[in-house]
DNA sequence: TTTCTTGCAAAGATTTTGCAATTGC
DNA sequence: GCAATTGCAAAATCTTTGCAAGAAA
């Protein structure tokens, strides 16, 4: 995320010190973390922040595409500061979410092809994780 | 969805026919509805329709397995009740979705298969629908 | 009759928004 | 100082829940 701090910088964007802390919080984070919980987090240094702050900040991101929204958790919204092209395996018990740097080989049949514009695809796997297929009583996180 | 019914009324399941305007509005759709659509669509028929009643036989669908619960849009959950597997195409500007029969070869690496328990997987494709691609103005549907 | 289901209304959870006050540059 | 950003509070969505009344079996 440093790189995001340079890029922000030389875009004439503030760097305040709530965005800072919110870039911080994400920077090399493999939670997957919810807008709350980058809220709780970033709270403790910032009393006063607020969840508009939050999710302002998010949708900058997003739409520099400097971070993921995933919408595999139906729950709410998840977010992946990791940039690189990659999949998820989520939790179906916890909710808990893990990175798959594995490039599948994947085609769309032509006529499909021929009528939308693909951009991509993200392939959610979905199991239990360790600590949940060996306890039943587990909840979340 | 006829084949529900009857799983229905085996199991001791009441046959209301909110239920069963439920049910017929499901089958067959291919348009990933949500909640709202589900709920709008049924009201015409029972005015005193109420979301617990579409969101109760939801979720009662899912648990049987007859109904699948789509987390591919972030704003809402939708439902699929075409119950062979397949994939989905998401339009990510009127979030249209279309389904994609065809089976991948998807193989996870050993090393995450022993610690996680993975029971399937799901493919979103995304881009933009026909519709959407030749025009920059069009809105949700 | 018994049990399940509905409808209503309220509550919960997540996300968005308007706007005055504040702050980075 | 100007323009972008924050914080607050209210509102907008989506979903869940408690419970009395009603309906299926």
């Amino acid at each position: 995320m440093n790189r995001v701090i340079e890029k922000y910088r030389a875009s004439g964007l503030k760097l305040t010190p709530q965005r800072l802390a919110i870039l911080k919080h994400l920077e090399g984070n493999k939670d997957h973390p919810s807008a709350e919980e980058i809220f709780r987090s970033v709270q403790k240094q910032f009393r006063t922040m607020s969840f508009a702050t939050v999710y302002n900040t998010l949708e900058l991101l997003v739409s520099r595409g400097d971070l993921a929204e995933l919408s595999i958790d139906a729950a709410k919204k998840r977010f992946d500061p990791d940039s690189r092209p990659h999949h998820h395996l989520i939790c179906k018990r916890c909710s808990s979410i893990v990175d798959i740097f594995q490039d599948f080989d994947i085609e769309l049949p032509k006529t499909l092809k021929s009528e939308f514009r693909v951009f991509g695809h993200h392939i959610e796997f979905y199991g239990l994780c360790p600590r949940c297929s060996g306890n039943q009583q587990a909840g979340n996180h």
